[in-house]
DNA sequence: TAGAATAATCTAATACCATTAGATTAATTA
DNA sequence: TAATTAATCTAATGGTATTAGATTATTCTA
């Protein structure tokens, strides 16, 4: 483990070994660390300790270059939040909007829990700002009025996290288990099989297209669904 | 603090305490006080030793009547979902689901940190499952796709979902750092406006919308833009 | 270049947390 | 009444974040 570094109160006489040879710590180095093992074990896992021995360093000394784990996250998921790539602004808003789910869909299925993360945290990081007001720019020179933009920002993002956040759990359901998501499937579709018929009779009906659904085609279609509804709303019409 | 008990290895003479006036524990109790806890303190705070300290028993006497903490937390949930009301199957669909919204957001609003709560467990709950399967009745009454229920409900559900969490953050940062709602806009507002004008210019001008909104407003106003969308998928036409 | 100041890291402690094994006490059944 | 089972307890394991204060390294200044 590594850990445990006897205190030297004998000094042993000799080479040094050259310490000075780590590459310093420094705050991004620790939000590095910290997305590798967030990627590696999930949010539930990612430790002060573990981000700590992974850089072969003592916990206290993060706290020097950060002010504790919830900061801690909110740089990560600003990290992530800094690699969205964005549409074309000149394009019509509802394809700007498709792209900008997309790739926002993308960036949260790159790294583990990320769902989890952007829940969790406040979005005051620099990134996250800048997604907020890209896509109040989107919305904007759509000509929805301004009252609104805040309202249909957040159900976008709400409805982007909400996508992601289930097929993620479907796919740490299987990582955890050791299973492959064909055998969890299965395993769901018993549970299900297994209630009461009288009950249940609708669930269990859907019950196939629960257990084994196309999240690509699930995206669009939500999506979609969101841009018919939102383009009843628009009063002017600049793009 | 009531924890420490001495270990008994002298005995006292005298008339003993009748311990078995006590209400003997059991998985009901255990999770009347969780949620009591929960309203108290929110989910963060609330752990098996202190549900343990409420009802004045030692912790691990929890995992006698209770798995474990996911299955409290699954109990809690499960619990909640069971005050649910629904809405007459006999209304047109769109009612039906506006009713269905409101009491969803309804459910949530009455405990703390729900959201969290619901999205941290998976719906195995008996009520969670009734909530899914009356849900999905309302829909394939209205003529959707058997395919696309599943997608919709799941919508819906993220919709109030989504909501109700950002209403609750906001409550609940009130309520942690014991300032009033207003005190906390403010602050938002003035960090809001500390931002450069240039790198971001719409989220500022939309500013006072973010900072103070109407959570019923904004609530009917998604729910409805969502209701629009869906109008569009209906093929066959029964309700 | 020596000494002082500051930066960076470490040791050690605090105060939590969930969970489990196995002992002990209470209640029930034969 | 004795044996069995149910319910609770004690005690320990191994984990968590965070902080105070000591220690070592580095940088700056006289």
């Amino acid at each position: 483990m590594a850990r445990k570094r006897v205190r030297q109160s004998l000094e042993l006489i000799g080479p040094e070994e050259n310490e000075s040879l780590h590459t310093p710590l420094s705050r991004v180095r620790i939000v590095q660390s910290a997305i590798r093992l967030l990627n590696e074990s999930g949010l539930k896992e990612l430790s002060m300790r573990k981000v700590a021995d992974d850089l072969s360093v003592q916990t206290a000394s993060l706290y020097y270059h950060v002010k504790g784990k919830e900061q801690l996250l909110q740089l990560i998921s600003d990290k992530i939040s800094s690699e969205m790539e964005w549409p074309d602004p000149s394009l019509p808003w509802r394809e700007q909007l498709l792209y900008w789910g997309a790739q926002f869909r993308k960036i949260l299925s790159r790294y583990r829990d990320t769902v989890d993360l952007f829940n969790a945290t406040i979005a005051l990081g620099y990134n996250r700002l800048v997604q907020i007001e890209k896509l109040y720019q989107i919305l904007a020179s759509a000509g929805f009025e301004d009252r609104q933009i805040p309202w249909i920002a957040s159900m976008l993002k709400n409805y982007v996290l909400g996508l992601v956040a289930e097929e993620m759990r479907f796919a740490s359901l299987a990582d955890n288990s050791g299973a492959t998501a064909e055998q969890i499937s299965e395993q769901y579709g018993q549970f299900y099989n297994s209630l009461s018929k009288e009950q249940f009779p609708t669930f269990i009906r859907l019950a196939p297209y629960t257990v084994n659904t196309d999240w690509q085609q699930e995206f669009d279609f939500g999506l979609n669904v969101l841009l018919d509804g939102l383009s009843g709303k628009i009063s002017s019409n600049p793009s």
